[in-house]
DNA sequence: AACTTATTGCAAGTCTGTTGCAACTACAAT
DNA sequence: ATTGTAGTTGCAACAGACTTGCAATAAGTT
């Protein structure tokens, strides 16, 4: 565990939300300057198979990282204006069920976006 | 619609399942080889607008299309072995009616991928 | 201290996709 | 038939998010 990684894993955990790699970046630079923008996709790839992270694409052609300790919540993304709203896991437990029963398939419902428009949009 | 557009729908009505704009690009290219890869991308735009064509990202960072034709349905993506599967449309509406009801959001539920282990891998 | 291994910073490269622009095409109006 | 107009294409350059090769550095071991 390097001073690097230590703080990439602050500005993950500090961020509530999601963070996309570009802002781990920025955020560690302002206190660690010689930070290197490929230093935190590698350490983004080590924390992922570590299972310490999480990576959830939201549609916006960058991916975005939270922490996996807190409890899973899945990710409602407005077409239209961008906005995210948070889920509750226990909305898709019901489907998560249905796959495994059905068709064996073990859904990772950690990374879980769904496309569609809110509420006050047309 | 010019012989380009014939052929880029033609190409994705051929294709049974989803198709990459590279797989698109060089199927049309082995009959018409002056094809332009932006025209390709230009064209799914339009096809999508229109609503001839759904996009669903894979996760694999290139983007799929199949013809909206087809009845909705969904993809169950292993990440280990990265096999598609298929997955029916009804077993997503009681989500999307949740959703709708709870949340006030309507579900773009023609693009959807899920994400986990598929039964035969570990 | 010398050796081994892992990690970092840097620069260059990849890969998918986008954009500006000039040339081309189809069609309509004069 | 000529001109005009709008839409489409090919080309080349660009953009953004990541990835990789490699030498330098740092950390840990014998």
């Amino acid at each position: 565990m390097t001073p690097q990684r230590l703080m990439i894993l602050e500005a993950i955990e500090g961020a509530e939300g999601h963070i996309s790699a570009e802002e781990i970046y920025e955020s560690v630079r302002r206190r660690y300057p010689s930070l290197n923008a490929s230093t935190v996709y590698r350490t983004m790839e080590m924390l992922k198979d570590r299972g310490l992270v999480t990576e959830t694409d939201m549609g916006d052609g960058r991916v975005r990282f939270h922490s996996a300790g807190n409890e899973h919540h899945h990710h409602l993304v407005c077409s239209v204006c961008g906005q995210v709203f948070d889920l509750s896991e226990e909305l898709l437990s019901p489907l998560a069920k249905k796959l495994a029963s059905d068709y064996g398939f073990r859904a990772d419902l950690q990374h879980m976006a769904i496309f569609g428009r809110c509420k006050n949009c047309p």
